[in-house]
DNA sequence: AAAATAGTGTCTGTTAGACATTATGGC
DNA sequence: GCCATAATGTCTAACAGACACTATTTT
């Protein structure tokens, strides 16, 4: 009764990041069916009303469906709204910014279901460029102050690991001893007591992310202007 | 035929803050009509599909419905989705950050649309305190390193004004000297000409803001953690 | 010992914050 | 002259960035 035939077509879509091979890469999903059947796109769907409890539980139901995993962060991002959007009629897709460490995504993926190099994505569905533009704005504006590339490894962590992380994220070099004497003095990580050592070297001690997702003053790195 | 009966409802809502005798005062308006009759919240309505260009200019046509002016700096903030947080079903609401100047408010307002201090708020409708909570979060976290505060105020204004928009924003107070050197080296406002004498003083030079709205990397007083 | 990565120490330029001082107007 | 506000100058402690150096492992 309410939700009228001026109530909007209403859907989730994510910018899943993750990091392969030292790059930044990004999650697409060639759609099956019409609109721009066969075209890559962000992984996205509708939102159930009978089901998601909310937009986010949405996405992660989408993301689940699609490629089979579950251990995202999500942070919501912004919510693209119009008449042309998507040829169906007036649309609003939720956009998330999502984060997954490569290993949690399975080895292989699919032939519908790919990363892709930030810096040479095909061309997508819908307004999906915006909203991919729009992940990668927050990513890397929010990486130089915050945790946010963490969220791009697995639980346990070496430091340089994290400053690989960082460093796909804001594609610029970092000194090695600020990173170590920022992030420390910082005590956003914390040891595990475990250590690694990655084939033939000194083993590096493990870190952890010292409770949820934090944002700090102190800049790592120069945001790339 | 697409927005099934499975759409949710789809609305804009707005936290409008302005400074009134320096306090950073936010706008509410008395619900007419049920649900919430009677009871304070934000600005908003739904989304027209017929005659929305997109979720903003839903949002200017509310504003200026409700408070007869138009001059809003707008931003989005995030959109709070549910089965719980409207009584009529699922619903959607993109809400926004919009800043005013006082003037461009009008003298009066009206007895159902006013402007109350953020420290001391009525209860709202909805899930509007929640809403508030992220503007004001949003206000206080960018007024640091962007531009923002600054269209709390007039086109031209004294960097003393500018200073106590920061101020009220912010809500601590910042040293003089460095705000101005701070300012004046990033060269974020340029010279009107022009400049202003309040009363008995030493009249102050007038800026504006140059080009649109900025973000910088050099932040104005502490976050107040 | 060599190679490779992990981790530490030190210097320098920049800058935020504090505080003191000068400038310019009305009375 | 006094008062109030506008505007500038100077000192210091903190810190990012650069770079050199030491430590610990496998081969």
């Amino acid at each position: 009764m309410i939700a009228s035939a001026d109530a909007p077509i209403a859907t989730v879509d994510a910018t899943v990041f993750s990091i392969e091979d030292g790059a930044l890469k990004l999650l697409l999903h060639r759609r099956p069916e019409a609109p721009f059947a066969g075209q890559w796109a962000l992984p996205g769907g509708f939102i159930h009303t009978q089901e998601d409890r909310d937009a986010e539980h949405a996405v992660r139901r989408v993301l689940k469906q699609k490629t089979g995993t579950a251990g995202y962060y999500l942070e919501q991002l912004a919510t693209y709204t119009g008449p042309d959007r998507d040829p169906r009629g007036w649309s609003l897709s939720v956009a998330y910014l999502a984060l997954v460490a490569r290993h949690a995504l399975g080895p292989g993926l699919t032939e519908n279901v790919a990363l892709f190099p930030v810096d040479d994505l095909p061309s997508l569905a819908f307004d999906h460029d915006d909203i991919v533009a729009g992940g990668l704005a927050r990513l890397r504006g929010k990486g130089v102050y915050s945790t946010l590339p963490v969220s791009l490894l697995a639980d346990e962590f070496t430091l340089s690991e994290a400053q690989r992380a960082y460093e796909a994220v804001l594609g610029t070099g970092i000194d090695h001893s600020s990173f170590r004497r920022k992030v420390l003095e910082l005590g956003i990580f914390e040891e595990t007591g475990n250590s690694r050592q990655g084939a033939n070297k000194r083993p590096a001690k493990l870190f952890r992310l010292r409770g949820r997702g934090q944002t700090f003053d102190r800049s790592l790195g120069r945001t790339a202007v």
